[in-house]
DNA sequence: AACCGTCGCAACCGCCGAATT
DNA sequence: CAATTCGGCGGTTGCGACGGT
């Protein structure tokens, strides 16, 4: 156990950013709890890996956000909901702390979203482990299905490109049925995509996400 | 010019799962 | 196999910048 005293907050300064950036190049990324040691930086392993995520890393993209990439955010919040990590790995040079700030500061206002406690993602993860014993309590057997019963994904593409109706389709477990029929599939508007019954994105968890892009 | 409220962003915190010991 | 450490994630906070009065 490490004193936490010892570890100074705060800002970075122009030093530690560079004594950071040497030992990253010479011993690469990780172990970042040795990096204290081995450097004498009164940082943590935790601040070190934020640092070098989100700013010191030769990816990360600075300034304002385009509106493609705005826009590619919105579709995937729509889909993922706040799973920052996941949105930001589909968008070249963002990191999740920066998609997550431009969300909550100017998306949000943008959408007229009020700020709310949907904390889709991890609650999906704890509401999943409370369910997990009793896995009948969940309709367990959406099958999820995009390319075929989704009408392609150039369909789910189309819906996601209305912003006002922006909705995705899944289909239940006994086919895949014409979306006249409400009852053996069902739509998801956008608000209620943004609510996430937790259950309709596990079925997402199992799916590689290029899936997903593949929708958009 | 000074004060005050708001905004935006960097950084921290707490939690969790995976890996290691 | 249990305990510990590490890495990663999302939510939240703190503070400087900025604009309005």
């Amino acid at each position: 156990m490490e004193s936490k005293n010892e570890h100074k907050k705060g800002p970075w300064t122009v030093e530690e950013d560079r004594i950071l950036m040497d030992h990253i190049r010479v011993h690469g990324k990780g172990k970042w709890n040795r990096i204290a040691k081995t450097t004498g930086l009164k940082r943590c392993g935790k601040s070190c890996r934020l640092r070098w995520i989100n700013y010191l890393s030769p990816g990360v993209k600075r300034g304002d956000f385009s509106e493609e990439e705005e826009d590619l955010i919105i579709r995937l919040h729509n889909l993922l909901g706040n799973r920052w990590s996941l949105i930001a790995g589909r968008v070249p040079g963002r990191t999740d702390n920066q998609v997550k700030n431009h969300w909550n500061t100017h998306l949000c206002k943008k959408l007229g979203i009020k700020k709310g406690k949907t904390k889709v993602g991890s609650s999906l993860q704890s509401l999943s482990k409370k369910m997990g014993n009793n896995p009948t309590s969940v309709p367990s057997k959406l099958n999820f299905e995009p390319p075929s019963n989704c009408n392609s994904a150039t369909e789910a593409k189309t819906a996601a490109k209305d912003d006002s109706q922006s909705m995705c389709r899944f289909a239940s477990t006994q086919e895949a049925t014409t979306e006249d029929n409400n009852e053996s599939s069902f739509w998801l508007s956008k608000d209620d995509l943004n609510l996430l019954t937790p259950f309709l994105l596990e079925p997402l968890n199992s799916y590689s996400l290029d899936f997903v892009w593949d929708c958009l």
